[in-house]
DNA sequence: GATGAATGAGGTTTCATTCAT
DNA sequence: TATGAATGAAACCTCATTCAT
């Protein structure tokens, strides 16, 4: 017979989660990790980004400033995969996209769908993807490569709809499709993480929504969407 | 009929400014405050904006920490002075709007200049914008005024636009015009704030424009745009 | 004839009176410095002394450091100056001891004018002698002198009326006129400069004069006070 | 009978001691606050008050300012603690009262131990207690507190002592027993705290016993002390 | 006589970071 | 694995102080 049980555990749920003193962390440590993480979120989301210290996150997971050190160099590191797990929860945005139909009669539908897919997933991130686009937007090469994983399978997807309207000669040929798409995407961004300003002019999160769709749709299919 | 407008404006400044200790500034002291404002718009665009210090600020002002002091009580001030300023500045994008056609076969122009103004504006203001933009997002409220502020008067143009269209019937009477207004703006803001970032695409600039153009001339008039 | 009207006019109010520069300010001179040393007073009485500032004061004089510096050095100097002004206001306790009556049936009412004459003085002058009584501690020579200066004249008069009733044969003659005057001068001292610490212990300041009264009374005349 | 009390007092300081940064400090961090707290006291001896700062007082202890603000968010925190253990260690001058006899002829003998007591205390707290009557004088609730503690026993002890003499018709009923063991403790707080004053004027401390030690033994018991 | 303006100097305070346990 | 404890380093911030006007 086998060894069934090996002596050492087989622990393989990351393939290279390391500590600062170089072991690889066990059950206890992974919580820890997963705890700090989670502060780490906290904070950003009830802090300015200016604001938020290791001590503040140290204190809150209720471990001291050295436990933080263990797992993370420092506030940005564990910012980077908050962000990292951020992106990962992003790809469904890009199955509505491609798995949806962008037919006349039903791209509206599909639009609608993407545009309050966008505006839940902007909302329940809106702290790690404020420090995301703010560290892009400065220049950080690590942030700026999670924004661009994010966004790209969005952006790419819709840009094949456009380009299957352009083959249909409903959009012109001299349209760049990742151009047009990539316009949209930032629209569609941009609204998500201002849709409580929108609050200011009166403007209902309905009557937002359709906005955002007729552009989505159109931009994309070339269709002129019905009322 | 005379000119009731005198050439050179009486500045009325005597009753806004006011140093830290309770005092009105003279000609001396608004240059080292003017100066001061310079070093800190510098600063913001060539660092980070979580590590602009006032000492670095005072450096590079070729005074000392105490000087600046004397004029703002902290960075986060000088700042929204700075993003006053370029709220101010802001103002001529408006005019693109209400001053050019938006008939058939001259709204694709209009938005194109539109467009480019808003890139050139958006490119030449980046650091002060990101900051607003940060600010805003993260609930503070003097930032938030002044950012909308600054684009209240062009939504508020744009919306008109929309509903000069609807009455005309190419756009349909559902459609709240502040809200399409909104979305094309929120479109124009983050693309023009991100537009390095599409780079990484391959799109040139000019793909981009026209994609912008499209969509905006499009969403407040209806109008299919030519090729 | 004798020249009566000099052309420099005769201004022998204050004999020392110089500012920083060496001029002897003239009257608005005057009316300034006597300005900074109320808002001196007033800063003592409303701040820790630990915590009044030079700038706070200018402040609240309504000019800049810069007069005050005109004027004094630091705000201990001025603090000197109003010092001096309350010793000299409390010579006047002097002649309540020397011009009363210490005959039996009458020491009473002159100890318990004594009393009432001391709460008062103390009262209106808490602030200036907390600082005095503060640095005389710690050892500030000036200050200690002002001390003496104010409590002398009262312990001199009060040992005269010992002495007196030394004389009588109704005080001991190895009792030094001197220790039993200076330790009911510090009685009343510390009494009147707590006088409100007594209230914790629901004691009315009636009782509490009756109690002084009679130990002063007993201790300078030793004639047991009538109830 | 068995002995009750523990020879060696369990000590449940667990339960209030905090550092900074919410924790409970263990035996090195303990001791680097005890040697913080005496720098304290040495600095507030050798320097006055106002010019204790924290910097000095952590050189003077060998660590750095960031330490001592591990252990005290100021000077003033600092202070507080050494006021309690002074205001601990005072409690000893109540036994003297109530232990000691006031009967005819050798009330004049506890009342010297008392003086001389209360001296003693003094003079080995003087910096201390100097910051406690300032701060308590500048409306320092804290300080107050502390200073009521100490003074509360003594006074209510010689209460006491003067009901007594009012029920063997020595005092009169008419006096407030708290009112004049309130008066008898001022004077021996002052003269005590300003002992070395009263070599200005020449008078031994001897002498000074013997006025002090005459008035509180009159004050408490109504017997006119011997020569 | 008064004071804007500037700033050297120095204490305060906070943190990231380390290390021994 | 976790963390008390300590601290270098650096920014913050305030003031006293000066000087030219």
């Amino acid at each position: 017979m086998s060894e069934p049980t090996p002596l050492r555990r087989v622990e393989d749920h990351s393939e290279e989660l390391r500590a600062a003193d170089g072991r690889v962390p066990g059950l206890r440590g992974r919580a820890t990790r997963q705890r700090l993480l989670a502060c780490t979120l906290e904070m950003l989301t009830s802090t300015s980004y200016r604001d938020v210290k290791v001590i503040d996150i140290a204190r809150e997971a209720g471990t001291s400033p050295a436990t933080f050190y263990q797992y993370f160099p420092d506030v940005e590191a564990a910012t980077l995969v908050l962000a990292e797990e951020m992106a990962q929860q992003g790809q469904h945005l890009r199955l509505i996209i491609t798995e949806g139909s962008w037919l006349e009669g039903e791209a509206m539908a599909t639009a609608l769908e993407l545009v309050d897919a966008f505006l839940v997933f902007w909302d329940s991130h809106r702290s790690v993807l404020r420090v995301v686009d703010l560290a892009t937007d400065e220049g950080d090469g690590r942030f700026q490569k999670i924004r661009v994983r994010l966004l790209n399978d969005i952006t790419t997807a819709l840009a094949e709809v456009v380009r299957q309207a352009q083959k249909a000669g409903r959009i012109p040929k001299t349209i760049d499709p990742m151009a047009a798409a990539g316009v949209l995407v930032a629209m569609l961004a941009h609204t998500a993480a201002h849709q409580y300003g929108f609050e200011f002019w009166g403007i209902r999160t309905a009557k937002l929504r359709q906005s955002m769709a007729r552009q989505v749709s159109w931009g994309v299919t070339g269709i002129i969407p019905p009322d």
